[in-house]
RNA sequence: GCACCCAUAGCUCAGCUGGAUAGAGCAACGGUUUUCUAAACCGUAGGUCAUAGGUUCGAAUCCUAUUGGGUGUACCA
C-alpha cells in the first residue's frame, strides 16, 4: 500500500474519532507539499473545518497530531493556513527505491483481462503521409503502448482507405501522362510517385475548368462537366464492376504505395497487428441498415433512402443509405465497426482521428448504441488537433504540406549536424552514428508532437526548426546517457543495498517523490489516453535528475553507503526514464 | 444560423477530481567547466490566466453571457 492511501485512511479515522463523522474516502483529497514549505505530502484542512467547528489551523494540528501518532511513517508536520504538510521519513522512500522502483517490473500493472483495439493511422492511398499523419501515427503508437502496461490486451489495427475517387483520379492521371513511369525507372519512392499524379491531376481538373469557364459555363456546371473529372469517375464505376484492367492498375499502384508507406512506418517505429481494407469493407454496413428498419431505428423516406433522426438527443436527421442504395461513408463505418468487434470480441475500441470528425463519431457510437449493440458502450474517438503551418492549413493538393519523409530526414540531418559540432562521437563506429543520429533526431521529433495534450490544435513552424535544447526529447536523452555514463564508470550491474540509513539531501527526495508518481502518471494517461501526461512527467524527472548531478557528487561521494545509494539512485531513474521514453515510443542512448 | 473544440509570460506549452505567492522551455540579460558528459546547471526579467457576471470559505479550473480563433453541419471519404 502506497504512503497515500495509508494516509487517506487514517484521515478518515481522524475524522471519525476527533469529529464523529464517517467521511468517504473520495472526499478527502492530498497534493504535493509545494516547494517552499517542509514535507511531502499535504492535506486541505478546510473541507473538515464544517464538522471540526474548529480553525483550519486548529483542525490541521489535531489531525496532524493523530496521523503522526499512528502512522509510523510521517515524522512531522506543519500547517500554514488551511494546509496540514507531512513529512515522511526518509527510510520510507528509501525503501520505495529498493523495493519497487528499481524492480524491473515498475510500471507495469497486472493484466486487467480487457481487450482493447487500437485503430490508428488509416491513410488514404493516394498520396505520402505528411505531419498531420505523423502525430496521428505517434499518438497511436504510444497509446496503445500505454494501455499495454497499463494491463490491458492491445491490437493495434489499420484501416486502409484503399478506393475511391481519390485512388482512381491519381491512377487516372498516370495513365494518361505518365509514360510508365514506375519506382524503380525514376527512383521516385512508390507513395511521393502516386501523390505527384494526385497532383497533376488537380491541376489539369483545374484547367479544364478554367477553359470550361471561358466558354460560357458556370462553375458548379464547369466542375461537373470536366472530361477528366467524368474519367475519373468512369473508373471508379468500371472499378466497381471488376474491370480486370482497372483493377490491375490499380494494384499495381497501391503496392507502390504500401512499399512506400511501410517504410514510413517503419522509420516512425509504428506497427499493426492486422490491416483492415475499405475495398474489403465498403460493401458491408447495408445488414445494419436493415437491422436498423426492422427495429425501428432508421426510417425510410419515399425516394427510397435511409435516415436516422437525432434531433431528440441535439443532432440533426443523418442518412445512412442513399436512394439508390449505395453506401455513404457512416454506412460503411457502422458495417466496419460489427467487422471489427466479431474479429477480436474487444472490451474496448479506439479511433484515432482527427477532430474535423468529432461529430461523424458522435453519431457513429449514436446509431450503434441505439441499435442495441452492447459492446458501443467501449467506444471511443480519440480526437486530436490538427497541425497547422504559421500559414494556416496543410492542404496536400495545394502543395502546403510538410512531408513525413522529407521531415524524417531532415530531423535526422539536423541531429547529425548538431552532434557533430558538439564533438561528440569519438569512438562511435559508423553504424552506432548513424543509429544515434536517427534516435537523436526521431526523439526531438516525436517528443515535440506528443508533448501536447492531443486535443489541442498543434503549430509547427518550419523556419524555426525542432529544439534540441530544453524541453525537448533530446534533453531527456541526454539525460540517460549522463545516466549511463556514471554507472558504466563505476561498472555498475544491479541493485546495490536496500538498507541505506542517513538523512537524504533535499534533492534526492525529490527525487525519490518524482519517481514514485510514475504509476499513477500511467494510470492518467491510460485514463485520459493522454501521452503528454508521461511526456511531461519525464521532463520533470530528467530535470530533477540534472539538478541532483550537479549539486551532488556521485562517484566521488566520500560515505560509501552514499555512494552506492546515489548510484542506485540513477539506476533507478535512468530505468524509469527509459520506461517512459518507450512509451512514446522513443529510444534512448546509453551515450550521446 | 446551429453544434463541438480552443483561449494561461513576447513565442511554444504544463497546471490532477476547485485549494497556498499561477509553473516550465525557448527567446533576452547575467553567472557556472583543472572535479562523474555544458544537448547541462544557477540567477534576473517577464502574467488583470480573453472579457463580464455568478456559485464557493476558496475559481486559471465549475456555471452563464460576450469576444476572438478553429472545426463540423454534403445522397464526399
Amino acid at each position: 500500500m502506497t504512503i497515500e492511501n495509508t494516509i487517506l485512511q487514517h484521515i478518515q479515522k481522524a475524522v471519525s474519532s476527533l469529529y464523529q463523522i464517517e467521511l468517504p474516502l473520495e472526499q478527502i483529497s492530498l497534493q504535493e507539499t509545494r516547494k517552499e514549505f517542509e514535507g511531502q505530502i499535504t492535506v486541505v484542512t478546510f473541507p473538515f473545518t464544517r464538522f471540526s467547528k474548529k480553525t483550519p489551523e486548529q483542525t490541521g494540528v489535531e489531525i496532524g497530531e493523530y496521523l503522526k501518532q499512528h502512522i509510523t511513517e510521517v515524522i512531522g508536520f506543519n500547517v500554514i493556513k488551511g494546509f496540514l504538510n507531512l513529512s515522511v521519513s526518509d527510510s520510507y522512500w528509501i525503501e520505495q527505491l529498493s523495493h519497487a522502483i528499481l524492480n524491473p517490473q515498475y510500471g507495469q500493472f497486472p493484466l486487467n483481462g480487457k481487450k482493447v483495439m487500437v485503430e490508428y493511422s488509416s491513410p488514404n492511398t493516394n498520396k505520402p503521409l505528411h505531419l498531420g499523419h505523423v502525430r496521428n501515427n505517434l499518438l497511436g503508437y504510444s497509446v496503445a503502448e500505454i494501455l499495454s502496461v497499463y494491463g490491458y490486451e492491445v491490437i493495434k489495427v489499420n484501416l486502409v482507405n484503399d478506393r475511391g475517387i481519390h485512388i482512381c483520379k491519381s491512377m487516372l492521371a498516370w495513365q494518361l501522362f505518365g509514360n510508365n513511369e514506375t519506382p524503380q525507372s525514376s527512383g521516385l519512392k512508390g507513395d511521393h510517385l502516386v501523390g505527384k499524379y494526385y497532383v497533376i491531376f488537380d491541376q489539369k481538373y483545374k484547367k479544364q475548368i478554367e477553359a470550361l469557364k471561358a466558354s460560357g459555363q458556370i462553375e458548379e456546371e464547369a466542375k461537373k462537366n470536366a472530361a477528366i473529372m467524368r474519367q475519373a469517375q468512369q473508373m471508379l464505376l468500371d472499378w466497381e464492376a471488376n474491370d480486370k484492367e482497372v483493377k490491375d492498375l490499380w494494384k499495381k499502384m497501391n503496392g507502390w504505395v504500401y512499399t512506400g508507406f511501410s517504410e514510413t512506418y517503419k522509420k516512425l517505429g509504428v506497427d499493426f497487428e492486422k490491416f483492415y481494407y475499405e475495398s474489403e469493407t465498403y460493401l458491408l454496413g447495408k445488414d445494419i441498415i436493415d437491422e436498423g428498419l426492422d427495429k425501428g431505428v432508421f426510417f425510410k423516406k419515399e425516394d427510397g433512402s435511409v435516415w436516422i433522426d437525432l434531433t431528440e438527443d441535439g443532432l440533426d436527421q443523418k442518412l445512412v443509405l442513399r436512394a439508390d442504395g449505395t453506401s455513404v461513408y457512416i454506412t460503411q463505418d457502422l458495417g466496419t465497426a460489427q467487422f471489427k468487434y466479431e474479429d477480436f470480441k474487444m472490451d474496448e475500441s479506439i479511433y484515432v482521428v482527427g477532430n474535423e470528425q468529432d461529430y461523424h463519431f458522435k453519431v457513429l457510437f449514436l446509431i450503434l448504441d441505439k441499435l442495441g449493440k452492447t459492446w458501443a458502450k467501449g467506444l471511443h474517438h480519440l480526437s486530436y488537433g490538427m497541425v497547422d503551418l504559421p500559414s494556416g492549413k496543410m492542404k496536400s493538393r495545394e502543395g502546403t504540406v510538410v512531408d513525413a519523409d522529407e521531415l524524417i530526414d531532415e530531423m535526422i540531418y539536423t541531429a547529425k549536424h548538431r552532434t557533430e559540432e558538439l564533438g561528440k562521437v569519438d569512438g562511435f563506429s559508423e553504424d552506432e552514428k548513424h543509429n544515434l543520429y536517427e534516435m537523436i533526431g526521431m526523439g526531438a521529433l516525436k517528443y515535440f508532437l506528443l508533448k501536447v495534450e492531443p486535443k489541442k490544435r498543434l503549430l509547427f513552424d518550419p523556419q524555426e526548426s525542432i529544439d534540441f535544447q530544453g524541453h525537448t526529447g533530446p534533453f531527456i536523452q541526454y539525460t540517460h546517457a549522463r545516466i549511463r555514463s556514471v554507472l558504466a564508470k563505476a561498472n555498475y550491474k544491479e541493485q546495490i543495498a536496500s538498507d541505506y540509513k542517513f538523512d537524504l539531501a533535499s534533492v534526492e527526495r525529490d527525487l525519490l517523490v518524482t519517481l514514485t508518481k510514475y504509476p499513477s502518471i500511467i494510470e492518467a494517461s491510460a485514463k485520459e489516453y493522454s501521452p503528454a501526461h508521461i511526456a511531461n512527467y519525464v521532463f520533470e524527472l530528467a530535470k530533477l535528475y540534472n539538478k541532483f548531478y550537479h549539486e551532488e557528487p556521485i562517484l566521488k561521494a566520500e560515505d560509501p553507503n552514499v555512494k552506492n545509494f546515489r548510484l542506485d539512485l540513477s539506476a533507478a531513474t535512468s530505468s524509469v526514464i527509459n520506461k517512459g521514453m518507450k512509451l512514446l515510443g522513443i529510444t534512448v542512448p546509453d551515450r550521446m
